[in-house]
DNA sequence: GTCTATAAAGTGATAGAC
DNA sequence: GTCTATCACTTTATAGAC
């Protein structure tokens, strides 16, 4: 086979070949080989569609976030605003943990994850806040938010009870995280998403009262 | 040289070059040969100290986590201790922030990370606080400090105005950010931090009441 | 406990045919 | 726009000498 009538790989194909093989296999088992026989093509078929391998990352970084919804914002008053997207945000990340590295570099010159940072930017502006103050809460929603998705915190945990038992007395029970690891990972991100931004509309008050 | 009169190399040594390597050039950048040539020996010696490199990256983590000044746990009133071992956390990851992926994993087996983990959870609950919560709260004050620690936010925008201006209305002074990149990192984790124990204290308060 | 030599494989990327 | 062939190199890990 030559050049094929219609085309066998696009962008997309690609992109979406790649999140696949990323999230069963890790970030470290792609490889351009990998990826091009997944997609019944050879090796140096993918760089007619992109310039390198880095190339591709970004662009399935730039797949994912296109996920988020950002509708919310501006729309709705910014707590439950932040609090809809901060749960889209992390349910679209936490689809691809093995991606979160290459997504927690910044927008830098990716399309939709620019599009979001000006998104969230701008419905706390409009919503009162100083823009210093308004960078900051970006900021910090998008720490907790990869942080959240950036690894199961009771997948982390060992399910043996023989190693917890003598040396830390108060971990006697941490074997057990492991059996209950959806429930202790969405549970922690919802308190600790209602934790932020109460804490914030403290400080939107004081902000206001001066 | 066959067998020196004194070992060359040591598990600490060999820890301390390994987060020097991936500090400067990246995990990707930490292979076998290029650790022991900064070490002045060759490849295959390292495996005498560790069985795999896997093991060696478990170990340097751990070394990480290490350096986190975990006393202020039980011997102060819990949201200060929060904020004072997150802090702590914090810098301590900061100072290493290419091995963040491997430290986000969990405390698995390694000795530093289960016992601040004991030393967190035990805390709180003495403080008060429900099993269940107690969990809870170890895991976001995770997300938190890995997300902050884990990359820059200020650091993935690109000075570049072009790139703002046109299409993203709100980010026409994104290109600054790079210049205030240590103070809206730090600005951002501290107004954060704040919120985030502030919150907890609301729930801590209502917790009580019943 | 370090060395040399080497196994066995995989890597990203390019040139040029069709 | 896909192919084959290939470059130039890297990787982790083992065997056995000293």
């Amino acid at each position: 086979m030559a050049r094929p009538k219609s085309p066998l790989l696009s962008r997309e194909r690609i992109v979406a070949a790649a999140l696949a093989l990323v999230d069963v296999h890790g970030l470290a088992a792609l490889s351009t080989r990998r990826l091009a026989t997944r997609l019944g093509v050879s090796g140096p078929s993918l760089y007619n569609h992109f310039a390198t391998k880095d190339d591709l990352l970004e662009a399935a970084a730039d797949a994912v976030i296109a996920r988020v919804d950002i509708t919310p914002l501006g729309a709705r008053p910014w707590p439950e605003a932040l609090r809809a997207w901060a749960t889209s945000y992390r349910r679209a990340l936490a689809e691809h943990p093995n991606l979160v590295p290459v997504a927690t570099q910044g927008p830098g010159r990716r399309p939709h994850a620019l599009r979001m940072a000006d998104a969230v930017y701008g419905a706390l502006v409009e919503a009162g806040w100083p823009p210093r103050e308004a960078t900051r809460i970006g900021a910090l929603m998008r720490y907790f938010v990869v942080g959240a998705a950036s690894g199961s915190f009771a997948g982390g945990f060992v399910d043996d009870p023989a190693l917890y038992g003598a040396h830390y007395p108060h971990l006697t029970d941490a074997h057990r995280l492991q059996a209950h690891r959806r429930e202790v990972d969405e549970g922690a991100f919802e308190t600790g998403l209602d934790a932020l931004v109460a804490g914030l509309e403290l400080r939107f008050a004081r902000l206001r009262e001066r």
